[in-house]
DNA sequence: GCGAGAAGCGCG
DNA sequence: AAAGCGCGCTTCTCGC
């Protein structure tokens, strides 16, 4: 077998050579604390003999120290505090190590070895049914995940099956109190207020870790040789037909693919192997490994079975990252089988039941659900799996796609528990359709790339060269001993200090416009002609060595729906979702997509763009019910200009006496009143910063919002509701019925329903246009609030009538409260859009007319 | 030489 | 107490 257990080397190098096994058989004989002195050295577990509860912290404080007796000091209360009542009785505590060091420090990896033989000897013989630990030294005492794992926020409030020395129980990893007491920012005056948005969460866990207790189902904890038992190797054409009849007949199969890259574009891209897994069987064969066997006739054999399981097998297929196996079953047999089987996503799973960065890997979730430490059983070069014998792949494999089923199955019951069903449809349905966006590809245009390459690069050279003259960056020189980089904030901030004297806390734009000399305004060209060439350019540039570009001559960005905590969709390689659009020089970049047929005669292929309108002040509306402001849009008052008239009453020095009848620059401050005033009051911005980026004293701003809310008192209502929400169920939750849970702070508590809100109206209209089946309705992008086509000119109106229709009338009753509007533009390339028309819910009929 | 984190800046 | 939210990418810096 190829699998070993694979040491964390970082815990290789600070165990200075001694190892694991060494350091707990001879325990505090070999511990740098054990002749420490101290009031309570090697400190027993205190509390009951039989408990419910084993509480685990790091090590004994000072006052811990004194009175032999663990959580007793000031960090201690903060948790002490929250024990319901009832369970002083049940609880037994001990702490990761045993002796307080005599500079109180986090306690070194020998010295939790060397402990951890009293703490299991200590579990073995009270049996406690949970622990709860405090911090990440008792949690990485017992649990090893790799490296990226292993931060206590992402294990907090969760819990896991744990092995303790044999004893089987339940681990709820929590943050230290210790940790939440330095992090208050004010004293809680009492139980139920809390001194930071984190101190909330910590009360959360411990209720809820509580609150399990009575109800916890006996853990189960996978085995290495259970994981990778009965995985059978398949290398005949015959057999491989059979099994995937068995798994194709099961209700559910798991479902893996291994490949030679990420990204099935490229024309050495191969599918190296693939495996299933399902009730009755889990099997792994090779498809392109060079360590396959089959004759030519046998490896076409093969694709026509693989075909056949993807696009006849009725099993409900089960992927964890399902856009990867789509993106690459759907190039190598065809994307019709995206809509033809029904596909499951245990990383949509993940995510919706807990959307925390960095918990979404299957080693990871291994770890959570079954106490399966995958890391443990794979140990082969991953990124070069050509090059890893074939049978090792395949078990690796096997395991993966074992694991793809149990952890969907899993996470299914918790998802049902949580009532989250309805939405995880949802969710399946964003995937597809997101995958055929990425799939359909941005066409690039190599000549507007080569004219912006020539342009900026130029522009960036002659920035470089004034810099390089600049007597400033020579005195910065010759002070520093080094050449004045205007890339590094560093640099600037020495030269804004040294040379210039200037007082300044950031480097930024903002600031450096303020300042009087020439160098200033170099270091902003400088950073300007860099940022677009670098992030912009040189990225879809076939010159530039490090491009996302296909051999197709198109750039395929990724969109996420797993990756965003607020449900919004996220755009990778590149990140086509923040390309220039506001600056009226710098936007041109958007020039660079454009199809090759853009002026080809009789095809004159357009970009298409539908941009819902005022999307999340509708969706404000939606959440709060305003009276005033649905009203607002039912008869298209314009509140801006309303708050604009408002803002100046209060501060009549806001608008200059001459613009009052100067119609642009009214639109300006109407503007400014939309953009500054109105939507940040929306979504919980504070006086303090709205006169700060309008300029109006803040007590004069304090009035008008006063008046603002008394206006929209619904929304105000709404916030403080919201608030009940949050502290009494421990997260926030809008019209979609999405989570995101503690800690959330207060504006994020607001902004947060909102962004979900805006997202699932705009990728369900996304999907149910995708699940036409029809590549006319498919949309090339999304960007948040906008669905991006690519059509020839002569197809736009019909097909626009289509797209309209589809994207106003909302399936959910919970948006009917407003109009829903869209507005189309359609250009020969990203930049020249030109707006062709407006079209709402309650007016349009029906027609889209291009006028030429 | 690599990874992580911060600063800065682009979008909705 | 701090003072609308959500991202990805590039560069620099620092530590290993």
């Amino acid at each position: 077998m190829g699998f070993f257990f694979v040491q964390n080397k970082k815990a290789d190098k600070n165990l200075k050579g001694l190892s694991p096994e060494f350091l707990r058989k001879h325990e505090c004989n070999v511990c740098p604390l054990n002749n420490v002195e101290n009031a309570h050295p090697k400190m027993e577990a205190t509390g009951s003999e039989q408990p419910e509860v084993l509480i685990i912290g790091e090590a004994p404080g000072r006052t811990e120290d004194e009175r032999g007796k663990q959580f007793v000091g000031k960090a201690g209360k903060v948790l002490r505090d929250r024990i319901p009542d009832g369970w002083d009785s049940k609880l037994r505590w001990t702490n990761a190590v045993q002796c307080r060091s005599p500079d109180n420090r986090t306690p070194e990896i020998i010295e939790l070895n060397c402990c951890k033989p009293r703490i299991e000897r200590d579990v073995v013989r009270t049996k406690p049914r949970a622990i709860f630990g405090f911090g990440a030294t008792p949690l990485f005492q017992i649990v090893d995940p790799d490296s990226k794992h292993r931060s206590i926020s992402l294990w907090r409030g969760r819990k896991l099956p744990v092995n303790v020395g044999g004893h089987l129980c339940w681990y709820f990893p929590m943050h230290h109190p210790s940790y939440i007491s330095k992090l208050r920012k004010y004293e809680p005056k009492d139980l139920n207020s809390y001194g930071s948005d984190e101190e909330f969460a910590f009360v959360c866990d411990v209720k809820n870790a509580f609150g399990q207790i009575d109800s916890l189902p006996d853990p189960v904890i996978h085995s290495v040789e259970e994981a990778t038992a009965d995985i059978e190797l398949v290398d005949d054409i015959n057999r491989v037909a059979e099994l995937l009849e068995i798994a194709g007949n099961d209700p559910t199969c798991g479902v893996d693919l291994e490949t030679n890259c990420l990204r099935p574009y490229t024309t050495d891209a191969k599918i190296l192997t693939m495996s299933c897994s399902s009730r009755s069987t889990t099997f792994a064969f090779a498809v392109d490994h060079p360590g396959a066997t089959w004759t030519k006739l046998e490896r076409k054999q093969l694709d026509v079975l693989i075909k056949r399981f993807l696009y006849e097998a009725k099993c409900r297929k089960i992927v964890h990252h399902l856009p990867f196996e789509l993106e690459w079953f759907g190039y190598f047999y065809g994307t019709g089988c995206f809509y033809s089987s029904v596909w499951e996503d245990s990383e949509s799973q993940a995510y919706m039941l807990d959307a925390r960065r960095g918990g979404l890997s299957l080693d990871f979730l291994c770890l959570i659900n079954f106490g399966l430490n995958l890391k443990a059983i794979s140990g082969l070069d991953r990124k070069n799996l050509e090059k890893v014998p074939v049978h090792q792949v395949l078990r690796y494999n096997g395991v993966d796609s074992r694991y793809h089923r149990l952890l969907y199955i899993a996470q299914l019951k918790e998802i049902k528990a949580r009532k989250l069903k309805d939405l995880y449809e949802h969710q399946m349905r964003r995937v597809p359709a997101l995958v055929l966006a990425t799939m359909h590809g941005v066409p690039i245009d190599q000549t507007v790339v080569e004219s912006f390459e020539s342009k900026y690069g130029g522009r960036l050279k002659a920035a470089l060269k004034a810099i390089e003259d600049d007597i400033d960056a020579k005195a910065f020189a010759h002070k520093k001993g080094w050449a004045f980089n205007p890339l590094s904030p560093r640099d600037v901030t020495i030269l804004l200090k040294e040379i210039l004297q200037v007082d300044s806390v950031a480097t930024s734009k903002a600031e450096l416009d303020q300042i009087d000399y020439p160098i200033a305004q170099k270091i902003v060209d400088c950073r300007e002609a860099q940022k677009v060439l670098s992030t912009y350019i040189s990225p879809v540039s076939v010159n530039s060595g490090e491009n996302v570009l296909f051999p197709d001559g198109m750039i395929h960005p990724i969109i996420s729906t797993t990756t965003v905590i607020t449900w919004r969709t996220s755009s990778e390689s590149p990140n086509i979702q923040n390309w220039p659009k506001r600056d009226e020089e710098r936007k041109e970049v958007r020039g660079q997509v454009k199809h090759k047929d853009a002026r080809k005669k009789n095809v004159e292929m357009r970009i298409v763009s539908f941009d819902y309108a005022g999307i999340q002040a509708r969706n404000v509306a939606m959440e709060s019910k305003d009276k005033a402001l649905v009203e607002a849009y039912w008869h298209n008052y314009d509140i801006h200009t309303t708050w604009m008239e408002k803002l100046n009453k209060a501060f009549t020095k806001w608008i200059p006496k001459d613009k009052l009848k100067d119609k642009a620059a009214l639109k300006a401050f109407r503007h400014l009143a939309k953009n500054k005033f109105v939507f940040p009051s929306f979504f919980g911005a504070q006086p303090f910063s709205i006169s700060a980026s309008l300029g109006i004293p803040q007590n004069l701003i304090e009035g008008v919002q006063e008046e603002f809310f008394d206006q929209f008192h619904d929304i105000a209502k709404w916030h403080k509701d919201l608030e009940k929400f949050y502290f009494k169920n421990g997260y926030v939750t809008g019209l979609s019925g999405f989570r995101r849970y503690a800690p959330v702070s207060a504006n994020e508590r607001i902004n947060t329903p909102i962004q979900s809100d805006e997202s699932i109206i705009v990728m369900d209209a996304m999907a149910r246009l995708s699940e036409m089946e029809d590549p006319r309705y498919q949309a090339m992008l999304m960007v948040h609030d906008d669905l991006t086509f690519l059509w020839p000119k002569a197809e736009i109106e019909k097909r626009a009538e289509v797209v309209i229709k589809e994207l106003i009338t909302l399936p959910f009753e919970w948006t009917r409260i407003v109009p829903i509007e869209v507005e189309m533009s359609v250009g020969e390339d990203w930049i020249n859009m030109a707006e062709i028309g407006k079209f709402a819910n309650n007016s349009w009929n029906g027609i889209v007319e291009l006028k030429n």
